[in-house]
RNA sequence: GGCGCGGUAGCCAAGUGGUAAGGCCGGGGACUGCAAAUCCUCUAUUCGCGGGUUCGAUUCCCGCCCGCGCCUCCA
């Protein structure tokens, strides 16, 4: 068991990372807001969280996976009744879609994926206890908010001094709602019923309304996980406030250490710029396979900068990562298969160690391109050894499953072809048998204005959609 | 104002106190009737700019220029 390298934004310093009871790494990711379809900004974190865990199953570490879903907030409750459907309904629709989009890019599914509507009672609990301590109180408007200036260590997680807080930095604040607090950055535990709300409201101690969105990822996360765990995740605009609140929240409540480790994903800019609803480049799975790339090309392109560093998303980036794939495609082309794969690495176990340190991905995929170079040069030079190469393949076949990237095989077999598609083939070739190379051309092109590559090869063609 | 990140070939992107991984694109070659695909091969005397430390700096230090992120509900 390797412990992997992995940066820690509260200590922001690398440090090395193995489950604390000496058993599972248990690790929570705050997922995504579901009232909509999940964008590529969203999928760069959840990769990379999904590179995280396999690196450590490489590693041999058992894993806790929790992953959220929100789905009461303003923008759930919102599209909810637009749309005509309940809460659940709207927010159970979304949901699956995510479930298909990560499907189609290959992301493990976690080993629990809890919502706040199915946590209520839970977040009312864990209120109540921020109340009992002080920690918490009750507005002239009755909703609840956390005392942030009872809590000594808040910002610890962003490094803010509370004096350096401008407060509504970019003028995004409703501040119709900050009256009613002590401190103008106080935040909502429990809303009161609003109108807007529609039926979307549950009773507790202090009247009907309804969990502030922080307080469900500690609720939910402490359930599942304990109240101390490994490591917590998310895209670099949750470290404030959404996860300096949920430290405030969890340790103020069990006066233990939240989670030990923090990890944050920076963010994916499109075309080099800034992701928004209004330039229309929130990109989704679906938009990606319509330009005739595969979710795979998607996920290569995330991995093909270090998290840590904003990483430009772009139509040429992703043609690129196509042709890589293709390239590891044709070296897997030359290993054996059918063979009982074996654990470990064996020559590729440098990407492994690449990934343990700090999830260098860029690095570790340069190394399995350079290192397959190496092995495919070997083996056209019959320089290795055929027990060598059962040990190469399975490392080779074990690095890609820790990318999560899958390559394409000479032996996948592409769509068939039409029959209309096939005589034309087949008039081709005979017209190349005749030598008759106008006509050959000419059927050529048909076939290409159909929708159909044809590519001669030495003991007949292929034939390949476009 | 506070905190933080980055500037490496046409594009993307690693990296180290000892002289620049990898991918894409492009050039050349092999193969092919011609293509495509594939394979082989080439492509940064140089790492934003100016100083300093050092035998030696892209890598450490200082200054400057440029770009970017966060500072209350966006992954």
């Amino acid at each position: 068991m390797h412990p992997i390298n992995l940066y820690n934004t509260l200590t922001r310093s690398a440090e090395n990372l193995s489950p604390m009871d000496g058993q599972r790494l248990r690790f929570y990711c705050c997922g995504p807001t579901v009232y909509g379809r999940a964008h590529v900004g969203n999928f760069r974190t959840f990769v990379m969280q999904d590179v995280f865990r396999r690196v450590v199953e490489a590693a041999g570490m058992e894993t806790l996976h929790v992953r959220n879903v929100t789905n009461v907030d303003d923008k759930t409750i919102r599209g909810s009744i637009a749309a005509g459907q309940s809460l659940e309904e709207f927010t159970e629709y979304w949901t699956r879609l995510l479930h298909v989009d990560c499907e189609a890019l290959s992301i493990l599914e976690p080993h629990e994926e809890p919502s706040a509507i199915a946590h209520v009672p839970e977040q009312i609990e864990l209120i109540g206890q921020l109340m009992e301590k002080g920690l918490a109180y009750q507005s002239d408007n009755g909703s609840i908010y956390y005392r942030i200036a009872a809590f000594e260590e808040y910002g610890k997680l962003c490094h803010l001094n509370k004096s350096d807080v401008r407060h509504n930095a970019d003028q995004r604040l409703n501040t119709a709602d900050e009256y009613d607090k002590e401190n103008a950055s106080d935040f909502a535990l429990w809303k009161t019923w609003r109108e807007e709300d529609g039926d979307n409201a549950w009773d507790s101690p202090w009247g009907r309304g309804r969990p502030g969105w922080h307080i469900e990822c500690s609720a939910m996360s402490m359930k599942y996980l304990g109240e101390s765990f490994d490591m917590h995740s998310g895209g670099v605009d949750l470290i404030f406030p959404h996860h300096e609140n949920e430290i405030a929240q969890s340790e103020g409540a069990t006066g233990k250490t939240f989670a030990r480790h923090w990890f944050h994903v920076a963010h994916l800019k499109v075309e080099g710029e800034k992701m928004s609803k209004s330039l229309g480049n929130l990109y989704t799975v679906d938009d990606i396979v319509s330009w005739g790339f595969e979710p795979n090309d998607l996920r290569y392109s995330l991995l093909a900068g270090h998290y840590r560093q904003p990483l430009n998303f772009t139509k040429d980036s992703l043609n690129a990562c196509r042709s890589a794939r293709r390239r590891l495609g044709q070296f897997a082309d030359l290993l054996p298969v059918g063979l009982e794969p074996t654990p470990g690495f064996s020559v590729f176990a440098p990407v492994l160690d690449a990934l343990l340190d700090d999830l260098n991905t860029p690095k570790a995929l340069g190394l399995l391109h350079s290192i397959s170079q190496d092995v495919a040069a070997d083996l056209k030079a019959g320089k290795s050894e055929p027990d060598e190469m059962v040990a190469i393949a399975s490392g080779f076949h074990n690095a890609l499953l820790a990318f999560g990237i899958e390559v394409p095989q000479a032996d996948a077999g592409g769509e068939e072809a039409p029959d209309g598609i096939k005589d034309l083939a087949e008039q081709r070739s005979a017209a190349r048998a005749a030598k008759d190379w106008t006509e050959a051309d000419r059927l050529r092109d048909e076939l290409s204005k159909a929708g159909w590559e044809m590519r001669d090869q030495a003991d007949g063609y292929e034939l390949t959609k476009l």
